[in-house]
DNA sequence: GCCTTGTAGTTAACATGTGAATTACATCTT
DNA sequence: AAGATGTAATTCACATGTTAACTACAAGGC
């Protein structure tokens, strides 16, 4: 089998791909001053309630070191609470604030809007086709393969 | 419609999909120190040649303030060469090195043997078509949609 | 109870991502 | 030829990615 030329390889079709698609919302997020990481933060919080960090970086696909530096900057613009566990002192739950609530639903018909326009131009049959593909993906290299 | 969920949206799922494949990859590269974008790079210039720092970012998909680091530390390695364009004192042409050269042929194999158990594990017709579909999405994303 | 082992989170060090500003040249215009 | 405009590359500032080391705490074994 040849290598794979770098215009056909996984890793950068991938890449790719995420950056044409990202380059869609990052205005959206510039206008109010977040970063993507810190969006997808908030997302996460948002739709499954207080978390702890390890849990909550692993949804949002962070590691914790960022996530670290994260949580501390959402922290200062209070988008997000932080409350030690107890019987658990290395433990703490990380919780969306009002703020970041209300930031999520100002933010939600645009981000629709843009969602919709990608599904369009891209077919929404193949963007769900492509979805299912990315997460058989995801599953058949993640289950010790 | 609804705001996808982070559990299914396209952002997310080509992140997750590229994390676990890159996986795979991280460990040789480990081995050699060198990091995943230096080696894009020595890829991009092996399979096409000499090319200017702009092309070459566009290839390897690495923004340019990125493209200067990473040049910089592969010119003290010598993996790379740089060599000014006359006629143009802005421009340089940038060239992989004969140690560039030893240190891809060195990896072809390991790496062939990665990009097979891969195809392997996930399929190689449900391979080609994910390829298929991530680069009709980037056509259909990057052409003036 | 003390010691080992394990776990959650943080810190450190360095590389890259990202947008904005800057420098160095080229080219165009008049 | 001087000035305006455009382009290639770099620099700056800050955020995140990445690995390794470290701290703080918990649970189990002796």
């Amino acid at each position: 089998m040849l290598p794979p030329s770098t215009r056909r390889s996984l890793p950068m079709a991938l890449l790719r791909a995420r950056e044409v698609i990202m380059a869609h919302f990052r205005p959206m997020l510039a206008r109010h001053d977040i970063t993507e990481q810190q969006w997808r933060v908030l997302r996460v919080l948002a739709e499954t309630g207080p978390l702890e960090a390890t849990e909550l970086a692993n949804r949002a696909s962070i590691l914790p070191p960022s996530l670290t530096r994260i949580i501390k900057a959402m922290e200062e613009r209070e988008f997000i609470t932080r409350n030690k566990v107890k019987d658990d002192g290395r433990r703490a739950l990380l919780a969306i604030s009002p703020a970041g609530v209300a930031l999520i639903e100002e933010l939600a018909p645009e981000r629709i809007a843009i969602y919709d326009a990608i599904e369009k131009r891209y077919g929404a049959e193949e963007h769900e086709r492509l979805l299912d593909m990315l997460e058989s993906l995801i599953q058949s290299e993640s289950t010790e393969g």
